[in-house]
DNA sequence: GCACCAATTTCCACTCTGTGGAATTAAACT
DNA sequence: AGTTTAATTCCACAGAGTGGAAATTGGTGC
């Protein structure tokens, strides 16, 4: 019951941390795309907690605004402060101030989408992404969509300069979700992004069919988690034809932007 | 010292409140557009709790990976999760799948700005604004902007249409943070629109200047909090011609989304 | 209308978690 | 190096939060 070392899973983290907080939060990350609605049960099963306290915490939730209670449906569903969040963190950003404009030009010159991600946990998560072609941005709504880490250059670039011990955390938690051929298949192509990342600073995959993305990491100080920047197109072309095109744009301007960042970041 | 509670004296609703939790959920809530950064100080500042409490929340909301620490600045800023948040409860909300089309086509055909909030706290905020004329729809960042109820015909339709308690809570906000002669004269117009919604079904205001918009409630089955529509244009016109024009449009729009909604509530 | 069922909320005693103030450490500036 | 500022950790204490069980609520079928 009481787990006081973790023989080797967690690493020793933080002592001071605050259970409460972290599992209403938990309960936060239950709601996923595509889900609307969520009961206390559907809830305590995703996140593994008793009952009684999805029941207490959900009220905490909802009071503060974050959940809404729909007393038909006997459920919760994220509520408005949440948006306002995401409008707080893309507005403050001086990162996205400085890159978006920079992305855009990028991706009408080229005719590509050009997007940039970061990390969280074992998904990658848009920060902002230019789709070329959609004439109204509308479904401009890629920002804060989670890709697969394993499967997308954006997450084989991550998964190359991540350190040691969260590379292998990861590693373990994917090998574990596929079958053993699946996955020394995965594993190789993620071995040969890594070596792409260091040889020549940027790797590919194509994840959809019909899509190639190149993706390259930028650092910014400050920032301890690595920005991702990747560049993508959806056509019939070789993925070495396309990695041709793209390549050099990509890392210039990844380089242009760990400039920039680096200058305002004094 | 400790401010138990954020300056509004919510209902007294639930006894079965995690401290916490709450407290953690304020601390996010401490980030606002245009800050980037926040330090444990000035968090502590802004939310009233102690500097050991704060840094232990942060130290969590850190680990859970909603804030992101800038060691070079000694700081906090927001982190992926919470746009990726946003992005389940847009993608997730059959509302908003509803509504938007029908908000663009609006938009268009009439050459104006739709928009759609909701009330939280004492600001409303947008989950969706179309505006017209933008080409690139780029600063359509508009999703999780935040309004000042008082001023604005969104917020004024929702103060007409409060539940009593809660409505006499916000006041009492607005007018603490007023002088007195400017409440007088606000204080008017809001009870002039408060009859406006009764009367019409709607209200207007121009806060901006050149700014007129319109603003009519949405009810929709299950949601406890309403959502209110409203259309704006930027114009010289006298706000009486807008509001000619556009009345019985808004009126109808909102009549048909709340069929829409109550169809498929069931 | 009533009895049944499922899901959620409340109750309760117990314990361990979270708290604030003071002391400590770490960083930033001179 | 010395000084200031801010963040973190320590500590003893109190009571906040916990899970299991019981009670309540709401929805259904008959």
């Amino acid at each position: 019951m009481t787990q006081l070392f973790p023989p080797n899973a967690s690493p020793p983290a933080n002592r001071n941390r605050n259970r409460s907080l972290e599992r209403g939060l938990e309960i936060l990350r239950a709601f996923r795309p595509g889900t609307d609605l969520l009961g206390n049960g559907e809830v305590a099963e995703r996140t593994g907690l008793s009952k009684a306290t999805v029941s207490r915490l959900c009220q905490t939730l909802a009071d503060a605004g974050f959940l809404e209670r729909d007393h038909s449906a006997r459920a919760y569903r994220l509520a408005a402060p949440v948006l306002s969040l995401a409008h707080a963190m893309r507005t403050g950003s001086p990162v996205l101030a400085m890159a978006g404009p920079l992305m855009r030009a990028e991706a009408e010159k080229r005719k590509i989408n050009v997007g940039m991600a970061v990390p969280d946990r074992d998904e990658m998560v848009y920060l902002e992404s230019i789709r070329y072609g959609r004439k109204v941005a509308w479904r401009n709504v890629v920002a804060g969509q989670r890709v697969p880490t394993e499967l997308t250059s954006l997450g084989r670039v991550w998964l190359a300069i991540a350190p040691e011990p969260q590379r292998d955390v990861l590693m373990a938690q994917f090998k574990a979700r596929r079958s053993h051929s699946d996955w020394s298949l995965l594993e190789r192509e993620i071995e040969k992004a890594r070596l792409d990342v260091g040889r020549r600073g940027f790797c590919w995959a194509s994840w959809q069919p019909e899509v190639v993305a190149l993706a390259a990491p930028v650092r910014a100080a400050g920032h301890p988690l690595p920005y991702v920047l990747n560049m993508s197109v959806a056509s019939v072309e070789t993925p070495a034809a396309v990695v041709d095109r793209l390549a050099q744009p990509l890392l210039k301007l990844a380089t242009r932007l760990e400039g920039l960042l680096a200058s305002t970041a004094s």
